[in-house]
DNA sequence: CGTATACTTGAATTGAGTCAATAAGTGTGG
DNA sequence: CCACACTTATTGACTCAATTCAAGTATACG
């Protein structure tokens, strides 16, 4: 089931997302209380963290690797309604029943907290409730553009918003190019954009074929043009 | 510009929302001290309330009367996020900006609050705060639903879903049958569900048809068959 | 290597959009 | 009260972007 799970005297030590993360905010001795309530678990790809509509018993923060979100209607229609990234922080639901389904796409390496315990934590450190509102704030800001997305834009608008969005590190070589990897399969992508995988496919092909980007391998992108690709992603092309 | 803007000594004793909204959970005490901060403004419909990019200068609890919240692309088409009701609170971002426009679609009484009073009041008052967040994860839930239905519903599941989900009362002669009034033009409950009027219109005119629902003016609807529409807005028939 | 899975491309189909016309309200001023 | 202008809602005919269905191709893995 899981691969594993471990306390140690201090696993934040090491914790690539200590600064982003919900745990920013609190001091030494503050942060021993949480480390007191956390739990460090992995999973491999594909393995489920929690499921829609089941019991609400964790909340998660990333620490390393990628999840998806998804929500499926009865006859298997599904929606990646967001990819999550390391820093990120789920699992906080307003029922007593989680909203989407959150599975790992690459190793994952989590911090699982118990809600109740989290609750009382909360109540103790106002600074993380705060900081936890403001993450949930841009959850909404980030939901909100993505209904725009699914609402109003062309497929074509689509990949090029998701493209826009996914990190990229500049590309070593060139001047303002830009690298990004996918880890997610197509179905993934087309899940998460309103899509089909053959659409996402054809519009990757369109794209490559402008000259603004290029696909040395199907899970890795590079943006050639990433103006051009911005005016695209706003509709403005 | 504003149709009235007042300070008066208990405006909040009459507040048909008070137990609902962000401030339930503050005494009588901390209330007043909230009071002194806050400016009760109405608004005639289609009056704006703030504009997406603008300075986020003020956030807004709804006391009565239904907003709209919406998002454009540079060619003008418009997505509307979500309908505001009583009780819900607006304006909050974790930017320095609004994430969209909020517009009267009724003539609107709400309560104004300066975002630089406000986060001082929240470091005082952190049951407030809490309240917050709480209706930020509400929200948060709302709009990956509406995710699912633009991403993957089709137009008669968005409409059965968006009548589904609209505030109803019971008709008082039927026995199981539900009346809704629909404030919002055809055109904003098309830009709310990712269609076009045209489209709305031939839904609700099919829903009719079949017996679903009837339609005695346009901004009337009598859910004639509840269990029927929730089925058609899960997308199991 | 053979099998499975993911990705890509092509051809045919279709649900919703576009364009166009008509109807039904709503408000105004003579 | 009626004529007119204006906005919103509805319906019809045609179009098209994206889906569906159907092969193929590439890649990974035991």
């Amino acid at each position: 089931m899981l691969t594993g799970a471990a306390r140690v005297a201090n696993p934040c030590a090491a914790c690539a997302v200590r600064e982003q993360a919900v745990c920013a905010a609190l001091s030494p001795g503050r942060l021993q209380r949480l480390i007191a309530i956390v739990t460090r678990v992995s999973f491999e790809p594909d393995q489920i963290l929690f499921l829609e509509g089941e019991p609400d018993e964790y909340a998660f923060n990333i620490s390393e690797g990628i999840a998806r979100l998804s929500k499926m209607l009865s006859d298997g229609r599904r929606l990646v309604t967001a990819f999550v990234h390391p820093g990120d922080f789920i699992g906080l639901t307003p029922r007593h029943a989680y909203a989407c389904t959150a599975e790992a796409v690459t190793a994952l390496r989590v911090c699982r907290f118990p809600k109740a315990g989290l609750q009382a934590f909360f109540r103790d450190n106002p600074g993380m409730e705060r900081r936890v509102l403001a993450m949930a704030s841009a959850e909404l800001w980030d939901a909100q553009s993505q209904l725009m997305l699914l609402g109003r834009k062309t497929a074509r608008e689509r990949l090029a918003s998701f493209l826009r969005n996914w990190p990229s590190r500049p590309l070593p070589s060139g001047k303002s190019a830009w690298v990004i990897d996918l880890p997610m399969t197509r179905t993934d992508i087309a899940d998460h954009l309103g899509l089909t995988p053959e659409t996402v496919c054809r519009t990757f092909t369109a794209l490559v074929k402008e000259g603004i980007v290029e696909m040395p391998l199907a899970e890795r992108i590079i943006l050639s043009r990433p103006n051009r690709l911005e005016k695209i992603a706003e509709g403005e092309s």
